[in-house]
DNA sequence: CATTCTAGATAGAACGTTCATTCTAGGCTA
DNA sequence: TAGCCTAGAATGAACGTTCTATCTAGAATG
């Protein structure tokens, strides 16, 4: 009893402020890029004084790094998301959905985050490792979703078959957020129609594959 | 026969220092990124003094823009690259093909430089403008290549018609360069069936479209 | 044709600022 | 009282930009 408590007061002590820092920080890089931000600004927007952030942080690269991390557990409830509403069947239906969703948390908020995110991860070693480990999470997350609907058609898909198809949809996806900043006039609503063909077109096609692959056996 | 050469001399020789100074500027923005990049290391790379650097450039701003507008350059190579392809007809065969170019430039090097810009776009309203600007162009370039691959089958297509569409291929091809940072397993010819699956699709849908809009007329 | 002149080309030091990080010292909580 | 929390000054390096000075190529001159 009084071990516990302290251990855990002290945890969520750090736990706070950890979360204040990246919180500020996000911001901070949302508006200005990991490199045109300083610690200053950071301590500033999150009401800390520098030393403090560096009792929680080692450097700037952890901050970042801390960062990235907490990208992958928004894809991962955005997989989940779709996963609880295409339980009923329509795998389209609800990814289609929640596209608007996910564009309107995009184009509010998370599209230049996003972007910085990858473009250095095409660059820094650290930031790539966490974003590609994040992405193999996501991709198999998908292809158990896939698993799941064609069985739901009492279809089977050999997980390899699915590869290229979903690699396709995921660069569908992301290009979304490189579209929206190419072209900010752009009403997401727009491409909706065509996104949904496209999704259609390829599942369906999956679901051919999945047949062949059944009868085959 | 005095004054012209003279003009253009140095009118070349300015050039020439310019490219000089924007193809390094380049190579290191795309090790480094632009915000990590500093004056010293471009004249470095330049094989010029940093004064020499300034005498082209007005700030490092003025750096970034120019690389921007080089940028649109390739784009614009690009859009030709398949136009003349698919002067045969086959559209999806001339992108399909083109992909596969594109993706080997995009791969060697193009990706992080991409990105870098994009992101940059999404927070710098001067980067921003060049970008947009770019692909208003780009954007129309396609139109055209839609319409007359159209015309070639006698059909007749209302350019609003295909915004849609062309947003959804668009974010296919924006997007690669973000998967293949996600995830650099990943053999780009893996997708390539999935790819050309979706080309078809949508060039098929528009047609359909446009048959039903001339039978309306 | 030799010389002078001039405007741009080029180099690199100098400047003031800002940065990431460290250090020191006081404050709070248990 | 012991140990983490917190602040903010101190530090040294690096940055973007400016400034000054030298150099060079080619136009003008005689």
């Amino acid at each position: 009893m009084t071990q516990t408590p302290d251990t855990h007061h002290e945890q969520s002590r750090a736990a706070v402020r950890r979360a204040q820092v990246l919180k500020a920080a996000t911001e901070c890089f949302r508006l200005h890029g990991f490199h045109s931000t300083s610690i200053v600004q950071i301590s500033k927007a999150a009401g800390m004084s520098v030393g403090h952030i560096y009792h929680y942080f080692a450097n700037k690269e952890a901050i970042i790094a801390g960062i990235v991390e907490q990208d992958l557990q928004q894809v991962l409830m955005f997989c989940e998301r779709i996963r609880k509403n295409s339980a009923g069947g329509d795998l389209i239906e609800a990814m289609v959905d929640d596209l608007r969703h996910f564009k309107q948390d995009m184009q509010e908020q998370d599209i230049p985050l996003t972007l910085e995110v990858v473009a250095e991860a095409a660059r820094n070693p650290a930031v790539a490792a966490i974003v590609q480990a994040a992405d193999q999470t996501v991709q198999l997350r998908f292809r158990e979703l896939l698993a799941e609907a064609m069985q739901l058609r009492g279809l089977e898909i050999d997980e390899k078959e699915c590869v290229g198809t979903l690699e396709a949809l995921s660069a569908l996806f992301d290009g979304l957020a490189m579209r929206l900043v190419r072209n900010p006039q752009l009403d997401p609503e727009t491409c909706v129609p065509a996104l949904r063909s496209l999704l259609a077109h390829a599942l369906e096609e999956l679901a051919t594959k999945a047949r062949r692959k059944s009868s085959a056996h």
